[in-house]
This record gives C-alpha cells, structure tokens and sequence, in this order.
DNA sequence: ACTAGACAAGTATCGTCTCGTTTGTCTAGT
DNA sequence: ACTAGACAAACGAGACGATACTTGTCTAGT
C-alpha cells in the first residue's frame, strides 16, 4: 500500500461521494478539487489517500461493485419465498442507477472498463450465475425441470429483463412494477413490488 | 406531394439501400452521392424523389418501422403454437440488427427520433402491445391467470428481454438462443431457436 | 493525519483561420 | 423520368496560438 491508512467507515463515504460526483459530471469533467469539495476534505487529502485520479476513481467503482454484489448476495440469502427474493436482489443490482438522469452514464461506464479491465464484466456476469444458484437450490428448480426448461434459462432471461428495463429510462416507480412482473412470470407466482 | 411519382418496388428497394448506407456510416457521415452510388441512380434522382436529405432518411426509417411492424403482424398471425409465434415475431423486431457491428447505432438512433418524432416511441410501444393481443387471444391467457399473471405482464416482461438482448452485444445465434429461453420461461414450455 | 498555499507541466477550451467536401439548386440535354 | 455538369453557400475537419484550468508534487504548518 503506498496510501496511508484510513477508517474503514471514512473511507467508504468519501468512495461513496466521490462516486456520486463521477457519476453526475463523468470522469473527465470531474475534478478532484470538486470531490474533495464534496467530501469535505482538501485537494491534498485526497492524494494522501490515493495515489492520483485514476486510483480514487477504480477504487469507488470497485467498491460500488462488491457492494452491489454483497446486497445481491444478502438479499438471496435471506428466509423468504425465491419469488421476492429475485426480486429484491435483481432490484438492487439493476435498479441501482435507475431514476437517475445519468447524462454521461456511457463515458463513466467505457471508463470502467478501461480502467477496471475484466472486473466489470466479471462482476455483471456473476450476478445470473448468483440467481441460477438460488433458483437451483429453491423448488423452483423442480417446477420449471417439469416444463423443460433449467435453472440458467431463468437466469440468464431474468438477465435480459434486468439489462433492459435498466436501460429503458422508466422511473423508479415503473421500474419496479414492470420488474415484479418480469419475475412473477419467471417463477409462476406473483410478487409485489416493493 | 412535392415529389414526383415513383414505382413503389423501385422505391422500396431505394429507400432500403439507402438505409444501409445511412446504418453503415450514420446519417452525418453518409453523403448523398453514396446513397445515390449504391442505388445506381444519379445524385440528382434522388433530390427528384425527395426534397432532402433528412426527407430521405425520414422515409428509410419510416419503411423500416412499417415492415417491421408488418412482420410482427404476420408471424403472429401464423397457424403455430403462441410460443414459436412470439418467438418469431419478436426475433423479426428486436433481432434486427443483430449481429451486425453498428458502431454508429446511437447517431442513427438520435436523428430517428429527432427526426420521426413520436412515430419512433409509437412504433416500438406498438410491439409489446401486439405481443400482448396474441397472448389474451391464445390459451396462455388462461394458464397465466390461473397464475395471478395478466397478459400485459407477460408482454411487458417479454419487451424487456427483446430489448436486454437487443442491446447485449450478443452473436445471432446466442440472441436466437436466450431469446427462445425467454419465450419458453413465458409460455411455459420448450420453444426451439430457428 | 491533515490543511494551506504555491509550483511546473500538462491538458481543455476558445476563437479564428484555412481548405476540402457536401448540400441543394440550376440549366441543358436525352 | 432521368442524367450530366456546374454553381454558391454552408459545413466539417484540421491547425494555430492564447488563455484558463487541472494534475500531481513540494514545503511549511497545525
């Protein structure tokens, strides 16, 4: 580590604000003066906590990544019925940025890619082989096995409904409803949106 | 009609090269003299047929969303099980530009809209609600209520994985094969990719 | 551990210029 | 109905220097 150590709690908030200023700017626009700003730090705090731009920018989408990762993962872990819990956890994972105007949501994304390589893929391709597991391990596994059809198809078309109604520009409001039914039709059984 | 009289084969085979040009290079970079070039007409036959260049490009989109929604049409129509149908139907509208590179799609995507106006939103909203009509029209209406699930769910949900898929980067074959996955979950049985 | 202030080097941004291309129109001709 | 060739006006791409901003580092101080 060339950074100097911080709290835990610390530093999660300032990830999470500097997240939010990329977010709303973009990478480019977005100047560390700004961050600092909105963290209520100096410009030179923040380059005692990382070694430069590039850094602070991995390391808040990194953290925006295994944080939605570990709601996904607590979500299907809780005790309830595999229909809400697909739900709740396909909520967290996709609805994260929805109701947002997100201008530049495409250069903070191109950016991640550069910068982060093959985590973001990774982390979006974790997410169907999470909900295949859990449906596999629920009786939803049997009941679709009686039409024909196995876990991973669920999954992966549970994918599909995520990545698009992500990218439809609904409100939050919308999102919800349509992604309820998306997976009420996926596990027969209807579920409330919440 | 400020355009003179043009046979409608000819026209439909003009306005469909010129829409291959215009996907290939996007309408800013794409010149008259190419469009004109790949028609095997004179630059000069083409400001014959329409006033300009936007009226053009109008045009060549208004013929792909009028076929497209005819294609709807007809597969749904077809003597076939509702799964196969909305199969087909939906490979017809969302797996249209599958496959291909479409490196310009987000230009050529703004300047339709700019352009048409609400008969974009119009065409694609269109879908959903056609899928929808086949399904309350097919025994799947029933076994789906029998489930708490309307037909509108199901076609809502089925949008949204044609647009996921559509936007996913995905081979033709992979999109062929996630998008009968889909279908299957919805209709609760098999559905072959063809 | 953190801030304040200053610094050179690098990078966007701006207005302006030029040059080649494109557009839309015209005329003449088949 | 269509082509060929020419045309002014508009446009886009590229280059240019001037100006302001940003980055990353340093030093001094709390």
């Amino acid at each position: 580590m060339s950074e100097t150590s911080i709290d835990s709690d610390r530093r999660a908030r300032l990830l999470d604000t500097a997240l939010a200023v990329f977010a709303r700017y973009g990478f480019r626009k977005t100047s560390m003066e700004e961050v600092a700003r909105a963290a209520d730090i100096s410009r030179q705090g923040l380059y005692l906590h990382f070694r430069d731009k590039e850094a602070l920018f991995r390391a808040a989408i990194a953290r925006m990544l295994e944080t939605g990762l570990a709601a996904v993962d607590a979500e299907l872990a809780r005790d309830a019925p595999i229909g809400p819990r697909l739900y709740a956890a396909m909520k967290a994972w996709y609805g994260r940025s929805v109701g947002t105007p997100a201008a530049n949501a495409e250069e903070i994304f191109a950016r991640s890619v550069a910068l982060l390589g093959g985590a973001m893929e990774a982390a979006g391709a974790e997410v169907p082989r999470k909900l295949e597991a859990a449906i596999a391990a629920s009786p939803l596994a049997a009941r679709l096995a009686e039409r024909g059809l196995t876990a991973a198809d669920a999954a992966l078309t549970l994918e599909a409904c995520g990545l698009g109604l992500k990218h439809a520009g609904l409100t939050r409001e919308a999102f919800k409803a349509r992604l309820a039914a998306a997976v009420s039709l996926a596990v027969g059984a209807p579920v409330r949106p919440g």
